[in-house]
DNA sequence: CCTTGACCTAGAGCTACTCTAGGAGGGTAC
DNA sequence: GTACCCTCCTAGAGTAGCTCTAGGTCAAGG
């Protein structure tokens, strides 16, 4: 599988995806002949994992620790468990932050409404 | 009004405030006989706005259109509209997202809950 | 009186991309 | 067969949006 291809798929753009082999959370991207990247389907699922990660905001250090844990193992599957628990707590800060925007703006788009409503 | 004041109610740093009035994306915040910035009830209304705009994703160019629709006053209400509204599908978007790694963080983590409880 | 703490400005530093420059390999059109 | 185009590569510069530091003023408290 080829760089455009996972793009397309996990959303990360082929520049993110380069920087993230670079800096080391995405482990063994092997190449082809021509020193192309070749992506295998574990490859493609981690990036996904990484791609949701960042959109929901969690900062690159803590993606180096996770994929830290992934390349030991078995042994780390507990502290990955307790850091994908501390996002979880971060993704409920999120959801609380968007229903709070949307209540707002809901209210400024209403006051809007009734100032257009009136004038004309 | 003081600036920490400001910055514990509207949730952005003193250090962002400042940012945010040098940039140009707070109108008319006036001072003291000592320098010191003093808030208004609108200022603060505006910051808390800006920040739940920050927090939910928008980028400073568009804050700036915002603001500056703002400065119009009433001629340029139904841009704002416009504008709050493109956020409003944004926000849509980011809902998703939360979502979708939700989802996957949940999928994760019964995965490794697996994991726990078979080994020991 | 001296220290502590909140404020100020100017500007450097940081994170996480994002884009550019410069170049190679491969497929198709004239 | 060579010209053009697309995708890939690396290395490194540029950008957004803060965030922090240095260096300084002023007021209140011990």
């Amino acid at each position: 599988m080829k760089i455009s291809d996972v793009a397309s798929q996990c959303g990360l753009s082929i520049h993110t995806i380069r920087y993230y082999e670079e800096i080391g959370i995405c482990p063994a991207i092997c190449r082809g002949f021509d020193g192309n990247r070749c992506f295998s389907a574990e490859n493609l699922e981690w990036l996904t994992l990484l791609a949701a990660l960042r959109d929901t905001g969690m900062p690159i250090e803590k993606m180096k620790r996770f994929a830290a844990l992934y390349k030991q193992g078995d042994d780390a599957v507990l502290e990955r468990k307790q850091l994908l628990q501390e996002h979880q707590a971060a993704l409920d800060i999120q959801e609380k932050q968007l229903d709070q925007c949307k209540a707002l703006v809901l209210k400024k788009l209403s006051i809007y409404d009734d100032m257009l409503g009136r004038k004309p």
